[in-house]
DNA sequence: TATGAATGAGACTTCATTCAT
DNA sequence: AATGAATGAAGTCTCATTCAT
């Protein structure tokens, strides 16, 4: 469902302006309980003319979503790139490290991912998760071939498995990392940037010892 | 904040039969999006009455957790009895699959759990969430304890550590056994219990190979 | 309509805390905002019980009525008799400060009834306010024929007309005096009980100028 | 509290309407007893827009509150400029029937004043009373220092003291003239517009003698 | 006689959505 | 294209009253 054409018209500092303000609430209010009052009153602009950009919530929902992933999306690339050249792991724990970054300066965005995995009402989700899914997956895989072709993991892997593994680890270091920014007492407790390079570090040690060469 | 005595009155099945219904609903909806209205409807009594036995809103709530915490705690203190004597890895094992069992049989606990922990603005999240803390690390210490007097664990183990990452451990293969029952495409797809079971062992080895004496 | 004969077979120091208690609720909320949940929690008794001795609450509010006129009724008797022989000045300046002490010590009395003049849909109200015209009435009736008799009034005095302006002086100085137990920043400001007197003594001079043989 | 724009941009005339609808609802039923469901059907408007306009019960409710002062002092402006040129007791008198007549006219107003006083548990009580108080305190402060300046009054005159007189003078007589529109059987009985008329100079007549100049 | 569990109407309030201007 | 007034369903909660035990 793209936005209606009215809202590609706008000018393109405020579309940013909505979607990221529209991103805030979810984030912070999952969506059945974001109010698009609350919303506009914030961006200052008629009730009216968010059903007229997005036809209703779920659709506004929707492109708030893209909005999210393709900021991640645009991140990661750049890690990506950054990265290359350097052996498997590093790259892993440069990735690791990157989103743990971008969850300090932005936790808004894995905040609004966590709210929609759990929330259970939200429109397209199925949708939205495995969209999700598939991107995590394609990212890893292709750091686990490139790793494969240079002689850095082991010939006989099964890729798919050692995909779930990493995509497993991962997610699991950044939930620890969003969890210090919504006082759960759940977090890396205490713990400053050295504390999760150090996680980051074991984490991936732990994973070469059952994916590397021998 | 105790139900009130016109609760306590009532015949203990009812008494279950409400607080399960209640369960599930936040299990479901979460805090905010639980419906009392949907609730009595469900049961089959007057609105009035739920208010008279808790109060009001964060009162159910709070009698749920405490429900729901207490049906865990039944079920892992007849694991670590069922437990004693063997050694502390596969008493780790053992309650790794027990909890896996537990989620599969009634996947709602570990739901509820989630909601509270992701949710936002829930009642008492804060206490909530160090009353789980508490209780799950005073039983991993226990554990750990017990390993080290039977010289299972190295005897130089910097105790509160070792709790954390096997804190940490127990909770990311829970997060991902509750996955399967959510249909968020994230679980261990398709696993049998079977999987499970290698996906435990493989957790605990590498703990032993992190904690156990060399 | 008179309590049950449940109510009346009761204690007669249960039945008076019951009677005070109500009391205090009403003269603190007036009749529709009473709740009789408070009521019956305050006193301990199950809420079957007040429906079961006064039928409904107009039942109850009107035996707290009774019980309350009873009150004033007995203190003022009993200032009528402590100021035989009095002239009729002061016998009326000696009732205007008994009723001035009668709230300070009580003011839940005179709210009370202020809350049942002005409230407006409380049951039986022309006839509770008829009931207090009447009892009041006689009340001066009876001190200024004393005060004929005693040659110290004009005996061309319109009776009834100086009834009801003696009538109307005394509740101005009670609605004054219970006002500064309401906050309303309306009642005898900053007055210590030495204020009130005199200006006690200066309305009942005002009456003497206008009453009194010249 | 100010009402929304929302209100402000309708129609002036339905604006009137609603607030004198609502000042209706209040006076009859006291602030918490009033019902905005009643109000609104009798409207014809829908349940949320009273929300919009006003926020809440108490926003509201100020605003009616400043409604029916505006009302008041609007007419009293009027008579204190008809009854320039008079010597201060004429002009005081004058107000007298002024707000006689105005009860008269609309009892509400007056009503909705009384139920805020005596009712207890009414937002901004404090504030609201505090409010007339000042009104009416410079509106008669205005009439005394004219006096005083036109030597009709004693030059020694204690300025304060002799307001809260005539200012409770003032209100005991309005009292007496809004009972009549409440049936409490408490009012200037039967008492025709000449009555008050004859009631209104006693009671000026006694000021004169406390204040005028020997 | 006394109890207190059950009831359901009605209170205030928030919300997504529509549509005339 | 943009506005914002209007809507009414659904939310939590309080209350007087009934009735089986």
């Amino acid at each position: 469902m793209p936005p209606s054409s009215t809202f590609n018209n706008l000018p393109s500092d405020k579309q940013e302006r909505i979607l990221d303000e529209a991103l805030s609430e979810f984030a912070a209010k999952g969506y059945a309980r974001a109010s698009l009052n609350r919303l506009v009153s914030r961006l200052g602009i008629a009730k009216g003319s968010i059903f007229k950009y997005f036809r209703d919530k779920p659709g506004l929902f929707s492109q708030v979503f893209d909005f999210a992933v393709e900021r991640v999306k645009r991140h990661l690339r750049r890690v990506r790139e950054d990265s290359r050249g350097q052996d498997v792991f590093t790259r892993l724990e440069m990735s690791l490290l990157a989103g743990q970054e971008m969850i300090a300066a932005n936790p808004r965005l894995f905040q609004f991912y966590l709210k929609v995995m759990f929330e259970g009402d939200v429109p397209f989700r199925g949708r939205l998760l495995a969209s999700i899914r598939l991107f995590s997956h394609d990212y890893i895989m292709d750091l686990l071939t490139d790793g494969i072709a240079d002689g850095q993991l082991r010939p006989d892997l099964d890729l798919e498995m050692a995909a779930l593994v990493v995509d497993a680890t991962l997610e699991r270091f950044l939930i620890a990392s969003v969890m210090e920014h919504m006082d759960t007492g759940l977090g890396l407790k205490d713990a400053g940037p050295e504390q999760a390079a150090r996680l980051a570090a074991g984490l991936v040690d732990t994973l070469r010892q059952g994916l590397g060469v021998r």
